[in-house]
DNA sequence: GCCGTTTTCGGCCCGACTGTTTTCAGTCG
């Protein structure tokens, strides 16, 4: 069984043990168990033949003999009883918006409903406000909550997320009063995706101008052009759901608080919910507004390095804030030093008028140089990939003559590499002969089609390319389309151990509808030695503009800037493929 | 159900907002 199965099983189980009302922390067990197999990085099953299970966090005794279980029949016999006891349409409440656990025990039990259709129809005809602790306000934004979940379209891509979170910062950084203005959440963490935006401002301390200009940043808010429906709206915290059906939730705070505030709703919930734990263990409480001693007095925290400092932590990167070992290692004193956007000396993928790109050699190259790159590989397409009017092999050696010329107008301040995507055919070999590939400085070979093809037959051809002599780099290693299309069903294991052992890197590819590798597989790539590339795949001068997301993702996978080939010097690049 | 140089039993983060309530339960993050 995949990690993912495993984990929609126990996140499941923990859905319907809410529902019978079991003890608050044994589902929290389960849904923490659920989370970290998800993104543990290495299939489960090799962890469960390894009998290695109870090293993962949150992995005890009770829960390593159920995945035992599943590994060898596909099958939980304790699930199956709570399917038979718990109907699969009252879980599927959950996901409205303001039903949890309790009402949906309650429709259920009270009134038989074990759907959601059934559910709408209830509150249509008026029977939900009878209920206890219901009334006609409640029945409504169930209704409410059934309309939204039909428009939901899922997780937003950071893409997306990311201009739309700084355009509503800029509005509201213009209000008075206002000291600071940041994004917080998953979208400061750098996830792939965002659930909901979460946006932090400060105002200034001194009453009353400080909630005065809190109460014109709630108006503002309200008010943007974003805003589709405000769903509540207090002195310090304010929900709206823009028009595409994005929530966003913004926190107000004076700016004394902003270190605990900003700590806090950064999160992720389960690194908040250890730090609290380490916090009680020191005798503080710790929440979004201060650390409370146990005789009530606070310790105001203005910054997040007081915070963590206050707890006997060095600052940890928002990155990092996922409660994957980041806590022991700060503890220990082994936090990574992560790779930064500063570090990047080059770009190892980009396209030019030469393939489907939309500027010239020259311009792709000053615009690199503009953002501070030393160099930058040119890596068009090769001729197989029609729709991106692939190079034939002579426009190849035309190509090269004006990477020699731009190089020469440039003189020693920047340098172009060449390069090519070459593409992995359909059998595993690749599109230009080997004298070809021979001619070019470095080789970046990737897989456009043909992601559908069954495991083995995939990473076979894989695996011929990274072990192909000429081949130095694999682009978007897995093809994924975050949020369109999944990526080829490769064994990555296989994947990373071919690549360690041929010194072939990986890359990770920049633009937010990829970020290819993903954070999970690039921790586990550098454990097993694999070296990365951060590119940026761009199309045109303003596609390098990506390469902090890459950053990013490489950090969420806790790269060094040694793991990473492009943060070295073209020298010891260079070097690296020689060996 | 997990977890432990203060514990193998007894803890397990903390607060805002809303609606239905005369003091709080449910949901959410």
């Amino acid at each position: 069984m995949k990690n993912q199965e495993v984990a929609a099983v126990f996140s499941v189980m923990a859905d319907m043990l809410a529902i019978q009302g079991e003890n608050y922390h044994r589902i929290m067990a389960y849904r923490r168990a659920a989370e970290n197999i998800a993104t543990l990085g290495r299939p489960l099953e090799q962890a469960w033949q390894a009998g290695e299970l109870e090293s993962i966090p949150g992995i005890g005794k009770t829960l390593a003999a159920k995945i035992d279980e599943l590994m060898r029949t596909g099958r939980l016999g304790v699930y199956e009883k709570l399917q038979s006891q718990v109907p699969a349409g009252v879980v599927d409440m959950l996901e409205i918006p303001d039903v949890g656990p309790k009402r949906a025990a309650l429709f259920w039990n009270e009134l038989g409903i074990t759907s959601v259709g059934a559910l709408e129809q209830a509150a249509r005809e008026g029977s939900l406000r009878a209920l206890p602790g219901m009334g006609a306000r409640s029945e409504e934004k169930v209704l409410a909550g059934i309309e939204a979940l039909k428009r939901r379209t899922g997780r937003t891509r950071l893409g997306v997320a990311w201009p739309l979170a700084h355009a509503m910062l800029e509005a509201l950084g213009e209000v008075p009063g206002v000291v600071r203005a940041a994004p917080a959440g998953s979208l400061r963490r750098v996830r792939e995706t965002v659930g909901d935006l979460d946006l932090l401002v400060a105002v200034e301390d001194a009453e009353p101008a400080g909630p005065e200009a809190a109460r014109r940043v709630m108006a503002r808010f309200r008010e943007l052009p974003q805003v589709a429906e405000v769903l509540l709206s207090g002195t310090t915290k304010t929900s709206i759901r823009t028009h595409e059906g994005l929530q966003v939730d913004l926190r107000v705070l004076g700016s004394a608080r902003w270190g605990t505030a900003l700590q806090y709703f950064t999160g992720s919930q389960a690194h908040n919910i250890r730090l609290r734990g380490l916090a009680l263990d020191q005798g503080l409480s710790l929440s979004e507004y201060g650390l409370k001693r146990e005789d009530g007095t606070e310790i105001l925290c203005a910054s997040e390095e007081e915070v963590y400092a206050a707890l006997g932590l060095p600052l940890i990167p928002p990155e990092l804030r996922e409660d994957r070992g980041e806590i022991e290692a700060a503890l220990e004193g082994h936090l990574p030093e992560l790779i930064e956007m500063e570090d990047l000396k080059g770009d190892l993928q980009f396209h030019t008028t030469w393939s489907d790109g939309h500027q010239s050699l020259l311009d792709m190259a000053q615009a690199a140089r503009a953002r501070g790159l030393k160099y930058a590989l040119v890596t068009d397409h090769s001729h197989s990939l029609g729709v991106a009017q692939g190079l034939a092999v002579e426009d190849l050696r035309r190509q090269r003559a004006e990477i020699e010329e731009v190089n020469r107008r440039m003189g020693n301040t920047f340098r172009l590499l060449a390069g090519i995507e070459v593409e992995v055919l359909a059998d595993g070999s690749l599109d230009f002969p080997d004298h070809v590939l021979a001619e070019l400085d470095l080789v970046v070979a990737a897989v456009h089609t043909g992601l559908r093809q069954d495991r083995e037959q995939v990473t076979a051809r894989m695996l011929a390319a990274i072990r192909n002599p000429h081949v130095d780099i694999i682009a978007h290693p897995t093809g994924r389309l975050i949020g369109e299309r999944e990526g080829a069903d490769l064994d990555m294991e296989l994947v990373f151990h071919a690549a360690a052992d041929t010194g072939t890197v990986l890359e990770v590819n920049a633009h937010p509808s990829r970020l290819d590798l993903r954070d999970a597989h690039v921790r586990r790539a550098i454990e097993l030695g694999v070296k990365l590339a951060i590119s940026s795949d761009a199309h045109d001068v303003d596609g390098f503009a990506v390469l902090p997301m890459g950053v990013a993702t490489a950090r969420r996978g806790w790269a060094i800037a040694g793991d990473v080939v492009n943060a070295w010097s073209m020298e010891d690049l260079l070097g690296w493929f020689v060996q």
